[in-house]
DNA sequence: TGACAACTTGAAGAAATCTTCATCTGCAGT
DNA sequence: ACTGCAGATGAAGATTTCTTCAAGTTGTCA
């Protein structure tokens, strides 16, 4: 392997760990957006969300295409939707059972679960 | 959204940017394994795997337990494999596509398309 | 009990990533 | 050509994450 796989699937994980880049992937899943409106829905600086953008474009995981004067941005392949999901199965399985501990613990005299 | 789910996604997918965790995950598709056997395929010192594993039991993505003398790790839910899965698709992908670009995949970001 | 093995933990310097600011480019309208 | 707008880029300081080393647990066996 020219560079090691898990290397490579690493830095794209990484990619993925970033608040902005997460928000800038869910809006695209709903189909193409322009800069102008990615930068309505998520607070924060342009030139912010610029550099996001590059690291997601560096990445391949969007392509960015110029319409006049402004910049259309899309999903680069369905399959990130499905990885997203895939996460979002993850994470509300494994924040559920936080929260169940959580609402447990808060419970004062409910004896806990042992398992 | 009660506490910015985004972030948590992000933090999520940060906890799997990391060769060595990565590799960890992998290797525990298979079943449940002892320190000792991650220890003998991952090229990394031990007090270093300890920590990666640290982070893993952290964000609940694996379970230890103790079985006499050693340690015992597994994945917390098998959805992870899922996952794995998802994203190997989506690399798989992304590297064919790109085929020979591959090469400057590392360098400058990639130029804007133009309509 | 003492020695050893298997891991874990804390801490600190090194390295990577983030945020922000100043500057720059490409396009449209005048 | 000049101006303004939409984004992109480079660079620097702040923040986070990594790696490594020394020291600490916990369980086993003689």
């Amino acid at each position: 392997m020219p560079v090691p796989l898990y290397q490579a699937k690493a830095e794209f994980f990484r990619t993925l760990g970033h608040p902005v880049r997460i928000r800038v992937l869910e809006l695209l899943q709903d189909g193409p957006r322009p800069v102008r409106e990615l930068l309505a829905e998520i607070e924060v600086e342009p030139s912010n969300l610029s550099q996001q953008l590059a690291v997601l474009r560096r990445t391949q995981l969007v392509t960015a295409t110029r319409e006049g004067n402004t910049v259309v941005y899309a999903l680069s392949t369905p399959d990130v939707a499905e990885l997203l999901r895939a996460a979002r199965r993850i994470l509300t399985e494994l924040i559920t059972d936080q929260g169940a501990l959580l609402t447990e613990l808060r419970a004062p005299g409910a004896p806990l679960k042992t398992r």
